[in-house]
DNA sequence: CGATCTGAGATTGTATACATATGATGGTAG
DNA sequence: CTACCATCATATGTATACAATCTCAGATCG
C-alpha cells in the first residue's frame, strides 16, 4: 500500500468480492474512515473508483452501497465474460509465447491435485490457480483494452467464489477444459482456443446459476 | 449540472472527446480548478471518473494527461466492440418493444436526409444521430451490465468523430446497414440483428483504419 | 565532459473545516 | 388518528490548509 486511497480501495474491493460486506450494505465515509484510520477524502476516492467498476452502487447525496447481483444479472456478466474471454483465447493463441505453455500446464496439474481433495480449503486454491490460469491467458492475449473491461464480468462476488459450488463431476469437466484449453494454445488454433474458452465460461455459467436457484440465499 | 464535480466530468470529458483537449495534454488541477472556478477536489473526482474510463491515464504523484489511441488500441476498440455490440443487437431483436421500430426509421430517415448533404455539419449531424441510433437498440437490449460496458469502446475520440472520414460510398453502405438492422429487429431475428451489427462496426473500423493510415495526423 | 547529488519550486496526496442536502423526529392542523 | 410541515441531526459536497512527493536546474564530484 504506497498511498492510502490505494489501501483503502483494495480494502474494500476485497470485502466486497468475499462477501464479507454484504450486498446493499451501506459504505459511510465517516464510519470507513475511521475503520481505515484515515480522512474522508482518501476513503471518498475508493469509493468513487469501487462506483465506477461496478461493484458499488452511488447516489448523489445519499451515499454508497454494496451492489447487488441478480440472477439475470449473472445471466448477463456471464454471457458477456463468454464473449470477450474467447476473443482473449483467440487472441492467445496467436500470440502467446511457448515458454509459457508449461507454466499452464502446470497450473492444471496443480489445479487437478486440488480438485481430488474437494475440502473447502482446496476448492478456494482452486479458484486462485483459476484466476491465475485465466489472467495469464488474457495477458497473452496482449490487449490492454480487452484487460481492463474484463475484471467488470471476472470479479465479481459469487463469481469469483463459484468453485464451491461445484460438484466433482462438474469440477472434472472444468479441469478437462482448461487441459483442452491449453491444447489449443499450443496448437495456435485460434477458432479452437475461443470455442473452449465460450464452452468453459458458459458451464461455468450453469453450474452457479443452477446452485442460486437451488439455495436462493448466497 | 447538479453539483461541481459533475459539471467538470462532464466539460472535461466532451472537451477530449471532441478533440479540444488533445491526446497527451497534461491536465493539472489546480490549473482546471481555476478554469471552472471550483476547487480541485471536484477537479480530482472529475479525473479519477476520467481515468476509470480510459480517457485519461493516470499516474501516482505525477498526475493525469489525456490518453491517446494507436491504430492497434483503435483496432482492438472496435474488434470488442463488435462483439459486444452485435450481442446487444441480439437481445434487441428478442426485446424491443414494437412502438421503437418507427422511432427507428425516422432515424434512418433524417440520416439518409443528411447524408446527401454530406457537408461538415450535415457529417457531425449524422454522427449525433447514429449515435442515438445504437443507444436506442442498445437501451432496447435492457442489459445494464452490457450498457455500462460499451462507453469505453464506443465513446472514444476519433471514433465519435469517424463520420467526417467517409466518402459518399461507405456512407451509403453504412445507412444501408442501419435498414438492415432495423429490418432485423423488426423481424426479431436475434442471429440476423448480431449479424448486421458485427458487420457495421467492422466495416466501420476499416473507414476509420484506412483513414489513419492515408493521414497519420489526427 | 558526464553523472550524480542537492535543494527550491511546483504538484499531488491527505486532513480538516465549512456548506449544503437528506432523512428522521415530533408537533400541529385537519 | 392521519397527514403534513418545521426543525434538527447526520451525511455528503466543497473549499482550503498542510504534508509528501516529484521535477528540474544548478552545483559538485569523478
Amino acid at each position: 500500500m504506497t498511498n492510502a486511497a490505494e489501501g483503502a480501495y483494495e480494502a474494500l474491493r476485497s470485502a466486497i468480492l468475499n462477501g464479507s460486506i454484504r450486498p446493499r450494505e451501506r459504505l459511510g465515509e465517516m464510519e470507513l474512515s475511521q475503520q481505515f484510520g484515515v480522512s474522508r477524502t482518501p476513503i471518498r476516492e475508493a469509493i468513487r473508483r469501487l462506483s465506477a467498476e461496478g461493484l458499488v452502487v452511488f447516489q448523489p447525496n445519499r451515499g454508497a452501497r454494496v451492489a447487488e447481483w441478480s440472477l439475470t444479472d449473472l445471466q448477463e456478466i456471464y454471457e458477456i465474460r463468454a464473449r470477450l474471454e474467447s476473443y482473449g483465447a483467440a487472441l492467445a493463441a496467436k500470440r502467446i509465447e511457448p515458454e509459457l505453455l508449461p507454466k499452464l500446464d502446470e497450473l492444471c496439474d496443480r489445479m487437478e491435485a486440488e480438485a481430488e481433495r474437494m475440502t473447502p480449503h482446496s476448492l478456494d486454491r482452486i479458484a486462485d490457480l483459476n484466476a491465475e490460469l485465466h489472467g495469464l491467458v488474457m495477458k497473452a492475449a496482449a490487449s490492454p483494452r480487452l484487460a481492463s473491461l474484463l475484471p467488470a464480468v471476472v470479479e465479481v462476488p459469487l463469481v469469483v467464489r463459484a468453485f464451491r459450488l461445484y460438484t466433482p463431476e462438474s469440477l472434472a469437466r472444468s479441469m478437462g477444459h482448461h487441459r483442452d484449453l491449453v491444447a489449443a494454445l499450443r496448437s495456435g488454433d485460434a477458432e479452437w482456443a475461443a470455442s473452449t474458452m465460450r464452452s468453459h465460461v458458459l458451464a461455468a455459467r450453469t453450474v452457479l446459476l443452477e446452485a442460486m436457484v437451488a439455495r436462493p440465499d448466497l
